[in-house]
DNA sequence: TCCAGCTTTGGGGTTTACCCCAGCCATTTG
DNA sequence: CAAATGGCTGGGGTAAACCCCAAAGCTGGA
């Protein structure tokens, strides 16, 4: 049985590769990679049972890795370790596993047991999920509450400081389109407007960014890239800090 | 010599342990401790010549538990870990500790010779700042650019999602005080406004917390704690996410 | 002592963000 | 086929956010 250990920080892999050489005394090779680019490479060459990838790595992210991988090799067991519950990232892997693919989430402030846990519940065939994910999980299949790709544009456009008039050139739109997407953003966050609801002001914008982010549904990291993205498309010069 | 570890993750004792255990091979007694209460009181009773502290933890920030440590013993030589290099912990950091006291910031990602560079240099006496900090610090104490107060609080405000009309009430001031307070704010995060700088439209509000966010100036948990206090103000009940 | 910086307050603007309404067109759903 | 949903468009309105101006109280340092 092998085993491959993606992360870029180093006590990461030592973390997991001291754990999973305790827990599995009958495992074979343990490899490592730093990116996603190498991940993906190593992962082709050597063909391992389970892969664990951290998500935000440069390169490449875990995401698409894991996407490059399971494209080549489909029956390999992915599990994916993250930092945080952001639904942003649990909308992307829902959408590259197979449909009867075999994968595991886990957060990193997880358990030893809850690894171990994960990693034989991939290699017998079945899923884990981490249960501070499942709430999160529920609320990406929830119509009620679950972002369209519209509404998800225009959260990240105004989380970036874009007035109505910019995010409206951006995506091609009129001013009032991009406006009808904030209501219902908005109304999907559950932020009462000014009418309703005496005694709690809010300014519905910045507060959206506020709840997306308490959410997970943006974080820094992602918006930071829809930033550089941004920049690119206008000057070519790079973004200061 | 004796050392006292203080996070609320496991995985990372686990990882600084093995790493002392091995780098100081003259090491005495390790002891644990989960969160910042636990840190305070064991402290207090070992006296530990050097104590690691994570800033993010349940019931007593590490920030806190530094700063009553330091209080009563004052000689100890204090270990700051962080995730982040957010701003917010340095201004804190350099109000608590003493004016010619000994302490180390080092962030999570160091690689572990600058972890054990960090342990020696503080127990010889020296304070350690991680590379990725300086920038930070200088940032503080440049006048130009490191906030006041005032206009910090103005900052965490707008990033809750409050409208002027309900910052004014919360910090008893006039709309127009606050407006100015955010004026500020925006000159200060280098935020253009409606005349200057064409092709560049910022919705200044969000933009501002954007940016702050960027810079570490503030950071979500943090604002979840701002969030909860105002929640207790009000009704009593606790806030829904 | 006076100066410099921070803060507050006021009067007076413009622009932007949000509000309610209604309708049209696309897609999907029973 | 009807019905419902999600998305864009439009008119016309209110209130909030931002703009420039000026002045006064307060702090701490030269």
């Amino acid at each position: 049985m092998s085993i491959l250990i993606v992360d870029d920080e180093e006590r990461d892999r030592m973390w997991l590769k001291n754990l999973l050489v305790q827990s599995f005394p009958e495992h074979g090779t343990i490899n490592e990679a730093h990116d996603g680019q190498q991940a993906v490479d190593t992962a082709l060459k050597l063909k391992p049972d389970l892969v664990f990838l951290d998500i935000k790595m440069p390169n490449l992210s875990g995401i698409k890795a894991a996407e490059m991988i399971l494209q080549k090799l489909p029956d390999t067991g992915v599990i994916m370790l993250s930092n945080f519950s952001d639904e942003v990232y649990v909308r992307q892997l829902w959408k590259i596993v197979p449909p009867n693919g075999v994968f595991g989430y886990v957060l990193k402030n997880a358990s030893n047991e809850q690894v171990v846990e994960a990693a034989k519940a991939v290699l017998s065939g079945d899923c884990w999920i981490h249960p501070g994910i499942a709430r999160v999980i529920q609320r990406t299949q929830n119509r009620a509450t679950s972002l369209t790709s519209a509404e998800y544009e225009a959260l990240v456009c105004i989380a970036l400081g874009m007035t109505d008039h910019a995010i409206a050139k951006r995506l091609y739109l009129t001013e009032k389109a991009v406006q009808s997407r904030l209501k219902s953003l908005y109304a999907k966050l559950g932020i009462p407007g000014r009418g309703e609801s005496h005694e709690t002001e809010f300014n519905q914008r910045c507060r959206a960014c506020y709840v997306a982010t308490r959410r997970g549904l943006i974080n820094q990291s992602e918006l930071d890239d829809w930033e550089s993205k941004l920049e690119e498309k206008k000057t070519g010069g790079p973004a200061q800090v």
